[in-house]
Formats: structure tokens, C-alpha cells, sequence
DNA sequence: CCAAAACGTTAACAAAAGATAAGAAATTGT
DNA sequence: ACAATTTCTTATCTTTTGTTAACGTTTTGG
């Protein structure tokens, strides 16, 4: 894990990322990067680890991270992150209590970084503070719906149903990901979504 | 369903509920409670129904209802909420979808509500719109965090595992609702946690 | 390039859950 | 108070999933 100074590019794709929530004009935008930081993570290497607080949230440039907790000495991948996307360990972020999981690179991984001391700050920059109040309102309700939406499927769907949903709405992590992972983010066994994808025959 | 003026008893409940997220200095409050308005659902009628738009967030003043969706004619009972909490069908507030399932009062049920109109209006109102984003944000964080220990529960956790807690973190639930509303809550059939219940014996 | 590790499939068996139906118990509405 | 409805349990049978282990393939790391 490093951290060094951001370049321009990494800063025009974070900028065209947030623009699903938010713009900045020139003023804003520039007291607004002085807040930023960039982290580089190795494959394999951890983002946040359990028991400690996960103190930055990251939006990814470039690889792509899985979650997963420990059971009985056994990972279980919880979800997945890539490109463009924010990773956090958002409860222990929000609430500043110990993370119950991990957060691993998939690959090589470099994120542009916002520490919960610097987003204190700007909540406090009378620069900054409206927007990042809206910031985080409109990044918090998006993540909302996705997880409404994921909480439903447990509720309303079989395992099957679930991974033929997943191949229809998310054949990009059907194929970046390893298989035992997905089974784990769709709540079965690994073993269990080999059967299932025997049995429905549909290979994507 | 009725809507009226808002008694001060109300008012003063929902403000301390809010204390939990913001506080408003008289001024804005005096502002804040010209865009609330009062609602009364009977018991079995509906907050929200599926196929249209949710409007209205609404706070519980007492009463409790449950979010259920309807999969082969048979009802799928999601969540719920109590007196001094929020409910809404979030992603159809938020996004001005459609609903995908149904809200409906379990008790005759008091309501303060906030429609996504005047949600709008405060959020361009001088006056409100710094707080009305706080205030956005600090719930939609609030909500994330449950959300997250929710699905991390289907992940890990077998769903007799899931009775076991539930019963120790819920047990204000678990004496308020029907068992078969709480096997749907957990993701199984009202028959499998009757079994589960016998196997564990554990009757609180 | 080779050994080790990781990954996916399959099999066999056990455990759990789903489906359906029947009946008892509790609640509700009139 | 009592009939109707809802709720919970139980039983039976089927289906699915979990568990463990074996095996072949692929990927990884030196």
C-alpha cells in the first residue's frame, strides 16, 4: 500500500465519477482536491482489516476490491467493487466502530482517497460544507436503493432466481470474479451455485 | 386515510425523534413544520401501494406498519417500523419509481409526513437547505449501516442463526408481529421457523 | 518451466428447507 | 358469545442446500 501525489488523470475520472452526484465549479474544485489523497494496493493486499476502523472511504481508478468476512476459519465475499465505484467498510466509515470484515484487492488497485478526518473538514469548510453535505446525501441514498434491492432478492427469490438475475444484470462481475465468491454473494455454497448452474444450463 | 393540522404533542414527539440526526433553533423549526403534514392510516390500509410512486416519507407518531412485496399471489412481508421511526418505500421516494411492493398499517397508524414536493422545496429553501441535506444525509447513513447488517446476515449467518439474534437484538419485534411476518423477515417460510423454533426451544 | 495453490465440478450422504394439507389455537369482527 | 378468519404447529413428501472429499483443470509464483 502507497500513497503519493494524484495526477491529473486520476483527478478527471474521479471528477467525471462524481458528476452522477455532484459538480464543483473551479473554486470548489480546487479546495476540494487539496483534501484528496491517492493509495496504491497490491493484489491481494487489504484496504481495511478487521477490528480496526476503516478511516477512508476510496473511489476506485483503476482494479477492483472484495469484501468478505470470516466464518469458522472460512471467507465469505459480501460484495465487490471495480472502476468508478466507491469501497468502504461504510459502517465502521460512518460510525467510527471496528470493521467486522475485510476489503482485499482483487488486483492492483488505485483509489483516490477521502480520510473521514478530511471529510470532517470540509463538512466544516464554509467553501465546502453545503456540497458535501449533499455529497454524501446523494451517495448515501444511491447506496440505499442498492442495498434495498439486495435485501428484496434474500426476501423475495430463490438462490436460482437470484444468480439467473445476476448473469442478466451483472454479467460484468459474473465474469471478473472467481465463481466461489459469487455463490458467497448470493448466499449459498460454492458447491450449491456449481448444481445450480448445471441445472439451468445457461452459461453466459 | 386522513390528513389534518398537526397537534404540538405530535410536533414535539417527531422533534425529539429528529434530535437523534439534527436540531433546528426556533426560526427553523417555525419553517421546517409548514412543509409537514399529519396522516392517519387504519389498520390494513395501505401507506404505499405497488405500481405507484411513494411521495411521502413518514414518520411514526405510533402505530407500526410492514413493507411486503407479493411473489405468486403470496404476500413476502420485508420490514417494518415502529413508533419513532421512519418509513418509506426509500428507492420510490428517492428516485420517483414506482414501487415494487406494498406498505400497510398493522395498527391504526399516526403519521407526520414529509413529501418528496416539499422534501424539494426545503432543500431550495435559504433557510432549510443546508440542515435538509444534513439531515438527508445523517438518515440515509443511518439507514445504510442497518442495511449493511442486514444483507452481511444473509450472508453469514444460517437462518436459524438469524432467529437467534433476532430474538436477542429484536425482541420488541419478535412480541409485536406475527410469526410468519418474521420467517418472511428472515428470509425463510413461516412452516421452516415453526421447525426452527422447536429445535431451538427457545421461547422468550 | 515446474510445483504449489486455487478453482470448478461431481458424487454421496446428511441436514435443512420448501410445498401442501390438516388440524388446533388464538384472534377478530359482529 | 360465537362464527369466521388468522395464526401456528405438525406431518408427509419432495427438493434444495450443506458438508466433505475426490479429481481434473487452471492459475500463480518462484
Amino acid at each position: 500500500m502507497s500513497s503519493s501525489n494524484i495526477s491529473n488523470e486520476a483527478l478527471n475520472i474521479f471528477r467525471k465519477g462524481l458528476a452522477q452526484f455532484i459538480t464543483f465549479d473551479e473554486n470548489e474544485w480546487t479546495e476540494f482536491i487539496s483534501y484528496l489523497n491517492y493509495k496504491t494496493v497490491e493484489k491481494k493486499d487489504h484496504f481495511s482489516v478487521k477490528d480496526k476502523v476503516c478511516d477512508d472511504i476510496g473511489f476506485i481508478i483503476n482494479g477492483s476490491v472484495r469484501y468478505y468476512h470470516i466464518k469458522d476459519g472460512t471467507e465469505i465475499t459480501g460484495y465487490f467493487s471495480f472502476e468508478n465505484e466507491f469501497v468502504s467498510s461504510y459502517k465502521s466509515y460512518l460510525t467510527q466502530q471496528p470493521c467486522t470484515g475485510y476489503i482485499q484487492a482483487l488486483d492492483k488497485t488505485a483509489l483516490i482517497i477521502i480520510s473521514s478526518k478530511n471529510m470532517d473538514l470540509m463538512l466544516k469548510n464554509p467553501l465546502l460544507a453545503y456540497k458535501m453535505e449533499r455529497f454524501g446525501r446523494l451517495v448515501a441514498e444511491y447506496y440505499i436503493c442498492c442495498y434495498e434491492d439486495r435485501i428484496t432478492s434474500f426476501i423475495t427469490k430463490t438462490p436460482e432466481e437470484r444468480y439467473l438475475i445476476m448473469l442478466q444484470t451483472e454479467p460484468e462481475i459474473m465474469q471478473r470474479v472467481p465463481q466461489h465468491y459469487i455463490a458467497n454473494f448470493l448466499g449459498i455454497t460454492p458447491v450449491s451455485l456449481s448444481r445450480i448452474r448445471k441445472r439451468t444450463l445457461v452459461f453466459a
